[in-house]
DNA sequence: GTCTATATGGTGATAGAC
DNA sequence: GTCTATCACCATATAGAC
């Protein structure tokens, strides 16, 4: 029996979703949601916003998947760091640079996360929007409990000074995530650039900035 | 000859713009620029936006004030700090405790200032406005650039490890600055309250999280 | 100085041709 | 599936009464 020709690999049916959120990812970040029109999303793609509204029904909805994406990324950045051999800070250590790799890798996404987080705090989303919105603020807790876990272990292993555990945290992401205001990708960023500066983010943070004796 | 009575001391003409310009802050902090009507500032001061127009020729000029306050509480607190005597790193830690505690205090205002920061970076500004967002852009390098002279200082006077003078500088403020998407100032917060939280942030990017052998 | 009423332009979303 | 045309609404800003 002939079987139907074989697909391409890994071409997914919704590719044209992929390439509505890159470009409504990439205005979100440069205007803010707020100040993106859809037709801004349209012009960034060269179509009319007669496709953007085939296949989402919001522009809300357009940005939720933007987030989305931009979590999972940072997930998938975060996993194989966590897994690592060492005591705790070694592993605190490479989670701080796969965070800060992928922030800088990422760095459009990620952007527009930040912009989520703010507008979470304070915008009532409408009862429709409800869940989704709670699940994306789980999905950022979740994140940030990764780094909390990593931190009480270190301390309880003795590789870590007794910090607070929940200031510390926001120490470590916020110094990280605030490249989204400073660092703008350029043409010979390569992973190994990115990899450079993640390590000078992170070598202050964990060997900290006073000379020793 | 009778002279004409006393003014009430420090009453400035301009107070009805300074409770225009909180209300502004409170705003835009919540929703963001864009999101925020002229309506809504009016709404947060019970009035109309009559008299917000009468004060202010445009919402963006509204804006402008705002960040421009913020801008001003922040070399404000942080003028002090740099006068300090003592070592390099010393005057550092003085300096990240002011600019934390200014951070917290003033939580409103530096929320605005950031997503000007943010704008600045992509919105074109228009030919009457260039030369407002130029001054702006110049304040907050000035200021960060208070900072990057302390570590140098600090580096040459052997008290601060050789790190790298720019990428540290952007650490510790964002370190800081993060505080405005997780910071909510309560009831109970006092300067003092501010203070411990101040000298939590600071002290794992002072001291460093690793333990010393 | 503050209000009400309104002009004006733009934006999210829809309908229907192709 | 993508486009053109259009609607309905909302927000900035102004004009003029009080």
């Amino acid at each position: 029996m002939d079987r139907p020709p074989a697909k391409p690999p890994a071409r997914r049916k919704s590719w044209r979703k992929d390439e509505i959120i890159a470009a409504a990812a990439e205005c979100f970040m440069r205007h803010g949601y707020q100040a993106t029109t859809v037709d801004d999303v349209a012009a960034q793609l060269q179509c009319t916003k007669g496709r953007i509204y085939h296949y989402y029904a919001s522009k809300t909805d357009l940005f939720f998947d933007v987030h989305r994406e931009g979590m999972n990324r940072l997930f998938a950045a975060l996993g194989p760091a966590m897994e690592m051999e060492g005591d705790g800070v070694t592993v605190l250590e490479a989670m701080c640079l796969a965070h800060a790799e992928a922030m800088l890798e990422h760095h459009t996404f990620e952007n527009v996360v930040a912009q989520g987080v703010h507008m979470h705090r304070f915008d009532g989303a409408t009862a429709e929007h409800k869940a989704t919105v709670q699940a994306l603020i789980d999905s950022r807790d979740r994140f940030e409990e990764h780094f909390k876990d990593a931190i009480r272990r270190a301390i309880d292993d003795g590789s870590l000074r007794a910090v607070d555990v929940a200031v510390t945290a926001k120490v470590i992401l916020g110094a990280l995530q605030w490249t989204i205001y400073w660092y703008r990708p350029r043409k010979a960023d390569t992973a190994r650039s990115r990899a450079a500066l993640a390590r000078k983010l992170v070598d202050p943070l964990i060997e900290g900035l006073r000379a020793g004796d």
